[in-house]
DNA sequence: GTAACTGTTTATGAAG
DNA sequence: CTTCATAAACAGTTAC
């Protein structure tokens, strides 16, 4: 019987129980407060000391509330680093109580110190192969080793340990080695090298089939992209470059501070795997190692809850800002085009599957940006475009019909269900498709084809082209981070093949294709849609804007404009905190994505920004972070508390303070709720 | 021809 | 229910 592994504790989503009101610190820590009101009104931004609500709920001093900008009955509570999190937690519940549902019941809890940690810095740090130098003055005092020596300095606290299993999950270290490279793109083999050298764990500990872990995960997570060089022989697994935040072993890495009471809580014992003979004498050794170590990581679908604090109240009364792209980010295609109008959506009925006439199909093409590598997926879809070749006729009666019946037609409808927040999950796991029966019986017909795809490559230097004209794809980067991976937005095919045909060509291992990929599958089992490939994303969001698509919203925090914003909804489930916190809420799921999403100007501009008024655009790599975002941007974990359901829960926040270049009021900074909140894991 | 490697996919269990 | 790790089957490619 196998056992499971742990998981990892970068990947950890935990819902925080409220601390006891009777909890025995309490009292002693309210002691120090000063005693202050809760504001009631929403008012845009004020400090507790200011109010005059009537509320008995007493804050410590400096704290500050200040309504959500797009949810309503939510505030954000700028904590101070110290406070008594558990006092203000239950100050917090009780005026929620208080409040019901007329009123604020919702609170994002942010810790506020001295020194934000600015995302843009931190990028620009990470996304340098050459630069490992900690600008970060944790890192610079944790880090021992000379940063020139170990590729990640941090990392050698790993390399000392041959018995502890990094705390990272398989997807976050192929990106730690990928990302380590300049051209960011790996082979396999130095995939494996990259994470042996860095964990020797996985060199000196474990199983081979870690190895077989990694092939699995790169194939699985449609953030890696194979690409093949151009001689067809070596295949570099890059990640694509909307889903890539950067992430190195560096980044990841962040001590904690000196004065932090459990230098355990930052690693789970249950996440390491002692070798028991190794686990006598480094169990020390391994604390401190914990000690130094923050996994930072969001997961992908990390609970990314933007925030904008307007600190120059005068901003506020400026002419509204849409959130714009700097020109260097503007997609190849027009993004005007793009938002121009709707594309009208055609949802298939859901053929049975033992339907005999075969679907109308038309391939797609793709734009794509130059590269020097042929996408493999791009290989595949050439492929079946080309109609005339004998052997690609084949397999698209086979499969592209068989996957245009069964799956496609699914995923449109559980799509139309879900849309926009769907996750690949939701399209592909639960689909219960004969299809694999069903191919096998076409197989049996065929018996020369092998079920797994063999695609000619077709090195074609000729891009397609995308062919949606009114295709509105208005992208407000938010839907188009992760979701444009897992998504697929079916269409009506339009065809568009551009490729020249070219006879022969290898054979070639077929490749995973969700991005971009066309309604072909080598296992049939696994639903594909047809996506319009994109050097671009807006390929991602072929589908018509939704309502929710309108949800995303980067208006600073709410006041005399609120009129102007777009609200989430509660209707909408997007507050539901109960559960998974704003698990159906389009959010980003990269920060890099939401950092993205807004130029330097926009963020200097207060106002609302619709989301379709923000076409995303595929950047090739974070590199561009601090470009597009000006250092008043900042990630930070927050807490959010649910005063209606009585649920507190971790979320990542994106925070950019309007009107500040590179500092801000609040000093949010990016501290861990782990290290301030001991009570509350 | 064969082994090794690589890539894709499915299945399963643990943990949350 | 979701996420992740693990195992395994299967197939294509490559080196010997």
């Amino acid at each position: 019987m196998r056992t499971s592994p742990r998981r990892p504790l970068i990947l950890r989503r935990r819902k925080l129980p409220l601390p006891l009101r009777d909890a025995p610190t309490t009292d002693q820590v309210v002691a120090n407060y000063q005693p202050e009101r809760v504001q009631k009104e929403a008012s845009s931004h004020e400090s507790i000391s200011e109010r005059t609500d009537p509320s008995p709920q007493k804050f410590p001093a400096g704290i500050k509330i200040v309504n959500h900008p797009t949810m309503s009955n939510t505030q954000v509570v700028i904590i101070p680093k110290h406070a008594d999190i558990q006092s203000i937690i239950e100050a917090l519940t009780a005026k929620g109580k208080e409040s019901g549902t007329s009123g604020p019941n919702k609170f994002i809890l942010i810790s506020c110190s001295g020194s934000p940690r600015s995302v843009c810095s931190s990028a620009s740090q990470h996304c340098s192969q050459t630069d490992h130098a900690n600008t970060d003055e944790d890192d610079a005092e944790g880090s021992e080793e000379d940063a020139s020596v170990a590729p990640c300095s941090s990392s050698t606290s790993w390399q000392e340990s041959f018995s502890e299993r990094p705390p990272y999950s398989y997807m976050a270290m192929i990106q730690f080695a990928i990302n380590s490279t300049e051209g960011k793109r790996m082979t396999l083999k130095e995939i494996y090298t990259w994470i042996e050298d860095h964990f020797p764990y996985f060199k000196h500990v474990a199983k081979p089939g870690w190895k077989n872990s990694i092939r699995h995960n790169l194939s699985l997570h449609d953030m890696f992209v194979r690409e093949t060089a151009a001689n067809g022989k070596i295949s570099f697994w890059t990640i694509h470059p909307d889903a890539n935040r950067c992430l190195t072993l560096d980044q990841v890495f962040k001590p904690l501070d000196p004065g932090s009471p459990t230098p355990t809580q930052h690693c789970e014992p249950h996440q390491k795997r002692f070798i028991p003979e190794l686990q006598k004498g480094t169990i020390a050794s391994s604390y401190v190692k914990e000690r130094r170590m923050k996994p930072l990581l969001p997961r992908v679908s990390s609970y990314l809850v933007p925030i904008q604090f307007p600190l120059n109240p005068s901003l506020l009364l400026q002419p509204s800002t849409k959130v714009t792209q700097s020109p260097s980010q503007e997609p190849s295609i027009s993004s005007a085009e793009l938002g121009k109008s709707s594309k009208r959506v055609r949802i298939a009925p859901k053929a049975s599957v033992t339907g005999d006439e075969p679907l109308p199909f038309q391939p797609v093409a793709f734009v794509r940006d130059e590269d020097p590598f042929i996408s493999v997926k791009q290989e595949e879809a050439f492929n079946v475009m080309n109609e005339n070749d004998p052997f690609i006729a084949v397999k698209q009666e086979e499969e592209v019909f068989t996957t245009m019946r069964e799956e496609t037609f699914f995923t449109t409808v559980k799509q139309e269900e879900t849309f926009p927040n769907i996750e690949e999950e939701d399209l592909f796991t639960t689909v219960e498709s004969p299809t694999r029966k069903l191919a096998d019986t076409l197989l049996e017909k065929h018996p020369s084809i092998s079920r797994r795809k063999q695609r000619l490559i077709l090195p074609c230097l000729e891009e397609p082209v995308l062919v949606f004209p009114e295709c509105n794809n208005s992208d407000s980067g938010l839907a188009s981070d992760f979701s444009f991976l897992q998504q697929t937005q079916p269409f009506e095919p339009v065809l568009a093949v551009c490729c020249p045909q070219e006879e022969g060509g290898a054979f070639k291992t077929p490749i995973k294709h969700k991005i971009g990929k066309l309604p072909t599958l080598s296992t049939p089992s696994k639903p594909v849609s047809t996506v319009s490939q994109a050097g671009s994303s807006e390929f991602y969001r072929t589908g018509p804007p939704t309502r929710e698509e309108s949800l995303l919203d980067f208006s600073p925090v709410q006041g005399p404009q609120e009129s102007m914003l777009t609200p989430f909804k509660d209707s909408l489930g997007f507050l539901g905190f109960t559960g998974t916190p704003f698990k159906d809420t389009p959010l980003f799921d990269s920060p890099r994505e939401l950092l993205n999403t807004k130029s330097p100007e926009v963020i200097s501009g207060p106002l609302t920004s619709s989301p379709t008024s923000a076409p995303y655009s595929a950047k090739p790599c974070s590199k561009e972070l601090h470009v597009g975002s000006s250092g008043n941007r900042s990630l930070t974990e927050g807490l959010v508390l649910d005063t209606m359901n009585d649920s507190l829960s971790k979320i990542l926040l994106d925070i950019s303070f309007t009107g500040l270049e590179d500092d801000d009021e609040f000093g949010v900074d990016n501290v861990s709720w782990s290290q301030l909140i001991p009570e509350l894991r």
